[in-house]
RNA sequence: CGGGGUAUGGCGCAGCUUGGUAGCGCGUCCGCUUUGGGAGCGGAAGGCCCCCGGUUCGAAUCCGGGUACCCCGACCA
């Protein structure tokens, strides 16, 4: 395949897009690999469509190799299946949504488990059809709030996505299984470093789910991961629960006045004040946080929920979030308090919490709020606390929560040491979903003793196009792009740089001969453009070897430079064609 | 949905404060020169200055109201 720069249909840009902030969105941008069409929604130009194309190849050889089947399904569906399984409203604003001329809602795709349960279900009866796994790699589309990155969160993107389907549940662990590991090859294939966290089943109300997150400070998903290889989403860290604490000769708990004191930083200066240890300082460990939230359930009815948690974490939003769903959280607001007079701002107390108690507001603590731990905490009034209240004497609670944030140092639940926190991009998500789809959508095949029974069910994502930008963000400089070779537009940029046509003659002649060898070979053949400026164009397009033909040609050399480390070497005319297939061949 | 910002040739920007022939750099086209690090000189094309309304003899500029886009946060199986 050759690619001639005087055709090709490219126009590189010299300064970056006004409106790209990471580096991958303005490099591809730049190098004239991808347009921005819409927010969140771009065009594919020649250079990066044959990248994405390497990107699908591989993702398509991967699953075919694992022995799962690829079919097709429309971007455009129908209304019906996802008010099936509650997702045309669950979705809310996040779909696209358009009506036919009759006035019929259809919706654009944001993932299909609806349609590949169906097919299943229309194709398949027994349990001899099973397992089965079969994948899409298909556009996609979310109307996400706010689109950025460039191609990191689109609008409009490109998804593989498989779905297995068994009888029982260890055939879901076989099929898992095999997602998992084809996942681990396709990775690397793609030459992405990648992560395995355990993440939270979430919504989806599935059974066992892991992320493959791509380590970038760009990243939109924040985990953990421990020097003993503990690796999880934050939203799925546990907390390890330390040991209780004998109270015997613990003092009573009484109550003080500690007027104004509605933070945990007034409350810790005044204690400091006004009733000092003798030992050291009070610090906001030593206070119980009680945060009071509203839980909105999925049938529409409201509950305030208080959460108790050592006064110097917060509670963080999305920890919370997945530990209630699928319960929603909204803001517990002035008016609430009105109607739960129990409830003190500023002056929140576990007395009067519990399922069990007059208030019968549910409280929950943080794991390390164990029995015999003595804490500082609200009194229920206005301006007082309570001082050594100890839990499992004085207070008890309705269960554990991890809402809590998880910090720099917390150790790891496993015992591998003390977490690091670190961002990543999701460029892959397993998930084993179980009976929920084919529940709602009827799916049953008949088992061996000829009874009915629902299928369960796995779902596999890949984002292509957010792969693709993956692996442009981790690999880059400041000149431009750097591909690797599995994933590069050509495999060799040749240029030929000066007047003299003899050049041309035999730049073209080794472009016939590189393209004989099976090579794909972009051809700065452009006769009026200065060589500095081929050089620019082919730092930034970032094929990963470049020969450049010119002033060496006198000689009887050409130049073969490797793009990443910018090393170069003369290579005699002669074996220019054998050199360079060898690098590229590796 | 909150906060901040920006809308002016293909791209990046100035002009707006203080109304008066719409500019600069890059890119594009023509000619000559140049050919190992985004070339030089000369010429040229290309603009509902986001939209609607108002003030004014006259609006890119002032006033009112919209819309769109970008960034931060919230949201995001």
């Amino acid at each position: 395949m050759l690619l001639r720069m005087s055709t090709l249909f490219l126009r590189t840009l010299r300064e970056d897009p006004v409106d790209a902030e990471v580096a991958s969105h303005k490099l591809l941008v730049r190098a004239g690999y991808i347009r921005r069409a819409a927010p969140g929604i771009y065009t594919w130009l020649p250079l990066g469509l044959r990248v994405l194309r390497r990107v699908e190849d591989i993702v398509r050889e991967e699953m075919d190799g694992a022995g799962f089947q690829e079919v097709h399904f429309p971007a455009l569906l129908p209304r019906e299946p996802y008010e099936a399984t509650n997702r045309w409203t669950d979705y809310g604003d996040g779909i696209f949504r358009l009506k036919d001329r009759k006035g019929a809602d259809y919706l654009l795709a944001p993932t299909h488990e609806e349609m590949f349960t169906l097919l299943v279900k229309d194709l398949y009866s027994s349990y001899k059809d099973l397992p089965l796994s079969i994948y899409q790699i298909q556009t996609k589309y979310r109307d996400e709030a706010r689109p950025r990155a460039g191609l990191i969160r689109g609008r409009e993107f490109i998804m593989k996505d498989s779905y297995s389907f068994d009888v029982d549940d260890a055939g879901l662990e076989r099929s898992y299984q095999a997602h998992r590991d084809a996942y681990v090859r396709l990775f690397d294939r793609l030459g992405l470093e990648y992560v395995i966290v355990s993440a939270m089943s979430g919504a989806m109300g599935g059974s066992r789910s892991e992320e493959f997150l791509h380590p970038s400070e760009i990243g939109e998903d924040t985990f953990v991961r421990s020097p003993g290889g503990y690796a999880a989403n934050v939203e799925a860290v546990t907390t390890p629960v330390p040991d209780a604490l004998p109270f015997d000769d613990a003092p009573a708990a009484h109550v003080e006045d500690t007027p104004d004191t509605p933070t945990i930083e007034s409350l810790v200066a005044c204690a400091n004040e006004r009733f000092p240890r003798a030992d050291r300082p009070w610090t906001a460990a030593d206070t119980l946080k009680n945060v009071v939230v509203t839980l909105v359930h999925p049938d529409g009815t409201r509950e305030p929920l208080v959460i108790g948690l050592p006064g110097d974490r917060e509670v963080d939003a999305k920890r919370l979030e997945a530990a209630v769903s699928p319960a929603e959280v909204a803001a517990f607001g002035p008016e609430d308090f009105a109607k739960h007079p129990a409830l003190v701002r500023g002056y929140i107390g576990p007395q009067v919490l519990g399922a069990e108690s007059d208030s019968g507001i549910r409280y929950l603590l943080d794991p390390r709020v164990v029995d015999g731990t003595r804490w500082i905490t609200g009194a229920n009034e206005e301006g007082r606390h309570v001082f050594d209240l100890v839990k499992g004497r004085d207070f008890g609670a309705d269960g554990v929560i991890e809402a809590a944030e998880v910090r720099e140092g917390d150790a790891a639940p496993d015992g591998s040491g003390p977490l690091e926190l670190a961002r990543g991009i999701e460029i892959g998500h397993i998930f084993a979903l179980g009976r929920r789809f084919a529940q709602a959508l009827d799916l049953k095949v008949l088992d061996e003793n000829g009874k009915q029974v629902v299928v369960t069910m796995g779902s596999y994502g890949v984002g292509v196009t957010r792969a693709l930008a993956a692996v442009a963000e981790g690999n880059h400089d400041d000149k431009g792009l750097v591909w690797p070779r599995s994933l590069a537009p050509a495999d060799v940029h040749l240029v030929a740089t000066g007047k003299d046509e003899a050049v041309f003659t035999e730049a073209e002649r080794l472009a016939a001969e590189l393209g004989a060898q099976g090579l794909d070979v972009l051809y700065d053949d452009r006769r009026k453009v200065s060589p500095g400026v081929k050089f620019k164009d082919a730092e930034l397009i970032g094929v990963p070897t470049i020969v450049v033909v010119g002033k060496g040609l006198a000689e009887g050399v050409v130049e073969v430079k490797d793009r990443r480390s910018g090393d170069s070497e003369q290579v005699p005319l002669a074996d220019v064609v054998a050199s360079v297939v060898s690098t590229v061949r590796g």
